[in-house]
DNA sequence: GGATAAAATGTCACACTGACACAATATTAG
DNA sequence: CTAATATTGTGTCAGTGTGACATTTTATCC
């Protein structure tokens, strides 16, 4: 309690943003300027600001957009974690940090995840990056310190929102489609569900609003466009689906 | 970027500390010396430590306890929390800190939950307050700074666990009584529940032993004790309770 | 030792779930 | 242009879980 340096940590926060493109759930992701490993966007939380003002900052400069939806679901303090992987010397060799003082300190990130459209989000690189990219689960590989936990540790809690929160509003467009809808839920929780026993369930929540158009142009029969009832769903948000007891 | 002290944050963490007693949920908590306000056992988090590893050291000091179910719920990071409550001001007074300058600085705190055997605590008060006590949940009142939030916070991630974990193993002595583990399941919940059809669910889980004992020496018919199924419980726990997808 | 209060067990209707069948329809291929 | 095709819309049915409630059992109470 008597020593200031004891108490100096780096205070960052780490942001898995969650887009759906071409039936895929993606992960925006930037490209670290010389070892080329792969980061999710962050930065340093500013001591006049919340976590969650820091974390909307990011993304404000990271995807061009205001107001996404953000969830904050867990801090990473592991003292190791900045050793964990030659990255920090990355940030080193980029310039920036005052040496190895600043190195020697801790790092700590709580991590947020966001939904977002695919389609609204304009992707910018920060200054120790030079791609800013959507990823595919799948292709993702590669990445920098411990953000791949971080990662699984996002899609865990996703998955579990998912069991007693409506989502999708935050990651489809305004008007979308049964089949697409179910693929988003598909492809978060990893497993393929049944067409018929979806749309009973998701229909049941009332969260929808059918409409009358189908969507055409695509391959064979039509399918109808739905949109979300905002008031059902934000009360569902709020309130949950139910739970067991 | 360039200055040090525009990154020095106050790293801490607060524990909501959960026992079961009579029947009733209670809340490990510390009167402080000076304002008579109640506090949320807490402390700083040291350079070499993650955070669970600092709060598995609160919970010792303050518990006599090792090896406690421990559970991260929420960092608490507005800036203005420490200027809430005028709580931070008896810090001051109490003679920690190294004066205004130390508390020019904002506090960051990381909520922890906890759940221990009532039976097996030892209260012990520190350096800034003068009493260590449970308190039942309605019992709770005056708590210094956002401590209240912090609680409340705790509490809803609990009852969300409720519903895809199993709980009670860290709560309850070895053997216990169906009506037991149902009140706490009733005080956890905030409401009552049937008593035939808890049973009926809760025994589906498999996660319970029946024992040929019956708990001599209440009121009226002797109920049959339980131990927990150690082995389903920690399946359970990793697995959790199917989800509704 | 009978009254009492709580525990153990059981029943029944209904909702929800998983598995699957069939009809309808826009596109595609020849 | 027409038939084949892939996909969507709608429906059924059996099995399981749930909520509401009645009856029997049993250790204490008086």
């Amino acid at each position: 309690m008597t020593n200031f340096k004891a108490y100096l940590n780096h205070i960052s926060l780490d942001c898995v943003i969650f887009g759906f493109h071409e039936n895929q759930l993606k992960v925006l992701l930037l490209q670290m300027k010389y070892t080329k490993k792969w980061a999710l966007p962050g930065g340093f939380v500013k001591k006049e600001e919340s976590f969650e003002e820091a974390a909307e900052r990011v993304l404000k400069e990271r995807t061009g957009m205001d107001n996404i939806f953000l969830q904050q679901f867990h801090v990473f303090s592991d003292p190791k974690r900045s050793e964990m992987n030659p990255a920090v010397k990355d940030l080193e060799k980029s310039g920036s940090g005052e040496g190895l003082d600043w190195f020697s300190q801790r790092f700590i990130s709580t991590g947020f995840y966001a939904l977002v459209d695919f389609h609204k989000v304009d992707p910018a690189p920060d200054f120790f990056s030079d791609k800013c990219e959507w990823k595919a689960l799948e292709e993702i590989d590669n990445l920098m310190m411990d953000h791949r936990q971080i990662l699984d540790k996002a899609l865990e809690t996703l998955r579990l929102h998912l069991t007693y929160q409506p989502i999708g509003y935050n990651l489809l467009p305004k008007k979308f489609t049964m089949p697409e809808l179910q693929k988003l839920y598909e492809t978060i929780l990893g497993k393929s569900l049944d067409r018929r026993n979806f749309q009973r369930k998701i229909l049941s929540y009332k969260i929808l609003n059918k409409l009358d158009e189908r969507k055409k142009g695509g391959a064979y029969k039509a399918p109808y466009l739905y949109e979300f009832n905002l008031e059902n769903y934000n009360k569902a948000l709020k309130e949950g689906f139910s739970g067991s007891w």
